[in-house]
DNA sequence: ACATTAAGTGATT
DNA sequence: AATCACTTAATGT
């Protein structure tokens, strides 16, 4: 960004730090403030009303959810909940600075549509997996990508968490991760699973 | 030692 | 791949 707008943040934000598993926001939720990801990792899934959920995608440090900004500026109630996967940190903007911004502002108009591109992105290709990919393969492609975000070998979940997240039961999971383990693939603890 | 929660498994749909 | 109906294993009190 240019300098000044860098320092309009600075001076319009204020951080927000989440402990690993806190909930940064919950669906219905109205978000009045723009949250940027300074570190850490938050995951962001889909529900519906019976209490199923699926995962969508994680924010990393440097990303913002532009979601979140046509969500509040429309006022209207998140369609998504944000938890932290690893303690983080966040850079908390209200609202009403980003209009502002945005008209005055070239670089952040790019930044607003380029994350904006990029949970588009990710949404696709989650969609792609659910339609196009079998249980296991999604399955071995959820582990893969939380040891890419989080950099870590070692996945602390239960199956139960797990199946839920990829919206199937929790037999069916133990099953493959079974099939897995016999590949030679994981190894599994109780709530752990390490990817070899 | 006992209760609770996580994980494993055969049978059925 | 989901569900049921267990069993077995690990952990907390």
């Amino acid at each position: 960004f240019e300098p000044r707008l860098a320092q309009e943040i600075a001076q319009a934000g204020r951080k927000r730090r989440v402990k690993r598993d806190q909930i940064v926001m919950n669906p219905g939720e109205k978000a009045i403030e723009m949250p940027f990801v300074l570190s850490g990792l938050l995951r962001v899934v889909r529900h519906d009303s019976k209490g199923k959920e699926i995962f969508l995608y994680y924010l990393e440090g440097g990303d913002t959810c532009a979601m979140s900004l046509t969500c509040c500026m429309e006022g209207k109630p998140s369609e998504f909940s944000v938890s932290a996967e690893e303690d983080s940190a966040l850079w908390m903007i209200p609202m009403g600075y980003l209009d502002g911004w945005v008209q005055r502002y070239r670089s952040f108009r790019q930044f607003v549509f380029s994350s904006y591109q990029a949970r588009f992105d990710e949404l696709l290709e989650t969609i792609d997996d659910v339609a196009f990919l079998k249980m296991d393969e999604r399955l071995y492609k959820y582990l893969l990508d939380k040891k890419q975000a989080t950099g870590s070998y070692v996945i602390n979940r239960t199956h139960e968490q797990i199946a839920k997240e990829l919206n199937t039961s929790r037999v069916v999971v133990s099953r493959l991760l079974k099939q897995l383990e016999k590949q030679e693939k994981i190894e599994q603890y109780r709530n752990r699973i390490e990817i070899l």
